[in-house]
DNA sequence: ACCCAAAGTTAAGAGAATATTAATAACCAA
DNA sequence: TTGGTTATTAATATTCTCTTAACTTTGGGT
């Protein structure tokens, strides 16, 4: 199936110029002109890219762009910023806020497409890495569940994505640190006690032994 | 240990403005002038990233990334393209043989560092994964653990640090001076024995004869 | 062979990191 | 909004690591 992207730019000739040299090379477009129509499309589309330019009335790409990071159902989305030369700020801030790429106007369409299939082709890589068997668990992205020895579990979201983290890499110890910045995200704060609190409630469900903890390390995953 | 970076291109002042911003930032820089010489320095340095401007004497970037990517020791390298504004066709070109990204010039240092930690980030977290395997004894950072002989042993983080560093150069005699540096840093003051201590618990789990005492040196770990 | 500084040993207590519990806050769907 | 679930925090308990002190042993130098 065709790969789907959503552009998002106020202005109409620039989404128009976009949006006929990607249909060409094969993707499925979708469009928008401001951030909150970027988010809710997003939302309902579900692309494998957003192109989002980062100056827009109502809501800026930068917002737009946190807010369908933190969305659950928009996870592995790729997220590109358009920005014009200059914008020294944005593009900063663009890549603190999770953005995989920018791209400088004004947009040179055989750069544009040559840049986007790179872009893409490393994602289509990603995507089939989605459920993974580890011993007797096996936890699946895409719907969301952990099955142990047969017994479905359902896991709120924090307490998945953090059971997730640590059975992708068994045996690897992930210090508190990297903890927070993969489940969490780079910006939050939350105390320490907390990533205990999740800790425990996995091992709960899923025993004790599964977790380690390595005392001034971090956890670990045992098989 | 600093991440390595070779910056490649024939203008003087680039190079240097790249070098000093980039240093500012630790990582550690090398640099080149040409398309041969970053062939020859990458090989020699093994850089975790190269910048490879496009357009230079001998060789250009091009056909430099491509030699690069062909070298076996060279895999998991990084290389990001340099390049003027208006350079189309070599962004293309660029992608086509194997860039992880490309900078546009001019070059502007927050932007830059930004995006280059942001690359090197994941690199590094894949890198640290690393292990070491002197004789029968394999210690692996990544998963906090020391397999002597197939059994696997838990050592406390103290203990650990100590051996890892004693086992990273085996035959070197550290002296208490050092260690205490390594593993305890160079502000803390503990008593003499403290490491005495640490030593016999390393050596109760894996067994006298491999650490050896160099009395009035030091301590140091045999195969 | 004796002395003495250096290293080894042991056990206990301080200190730090984590576990647990319960209460509160944020969130989301109906 | 409301009711229920999830996330976070605070407070307390527990566990394990680290350090120390006191004492013993070792081994090179005279």
């Amino acid at each position: 199936m065709a790969q789907k992207i959503l552009i998002v730019d106020d202005e109409q000739d620039i989404v128009e110029l976009l949006k006929y040299n990607l249909e060409k090379e094969g993707y499925k477009c979708y469009t928008a002109s401001n951030g909150e129509e970027a988010v809710a499309k997003a939302k309902d589309k579900k692309p494998d890219l957003v192109l989002l330019d980062i100056m827009m009335p109502k809501m800026d790409g930068i917002e737009a762009c946190r807010l369908i990071r933190k969305e659950d159902s928009l996870q592995g989305i790729f997220i590109a910023f358009l920005t014009a030369r200059g914008e020294e700020y944005s593009e900063i801030a663009g890549f603190e806020v999770g953005a995989d790429d920018y791209i400088t106007k004004p947009i040179k369409p055989r750069v544009l497409t040559s840049r986007i299939k790179a872009l893409l082709k490393r994602k289509k890589e990603d995507v089939e890495s989605n459920e993974l068997v580890v011993g007797d668990i096996t936890i699946d992205r895409s719907s969301f569940d952990v099955v142990l020895r047969g017994d479905r579990l359902i896991l709120p979201k924090k307490e998945f994505e953090l059971l997730y983290l640590l059975a992708s890499k068994p045996g690897k110890v992930y210090t508190r640190e990297s903890i927070l910045n993969k489940v969490w995200g780079t910006d939050v704060s939350v105390v320490d006690r907390t990533i205990d609190v999740h800790i425990r409630k996995i091992r709960e469900k899923i025993g004790n032994e599964r977790i380690q903890t390595i005392k001034g390390v971090g956890y670990r995953f045992v098989v």
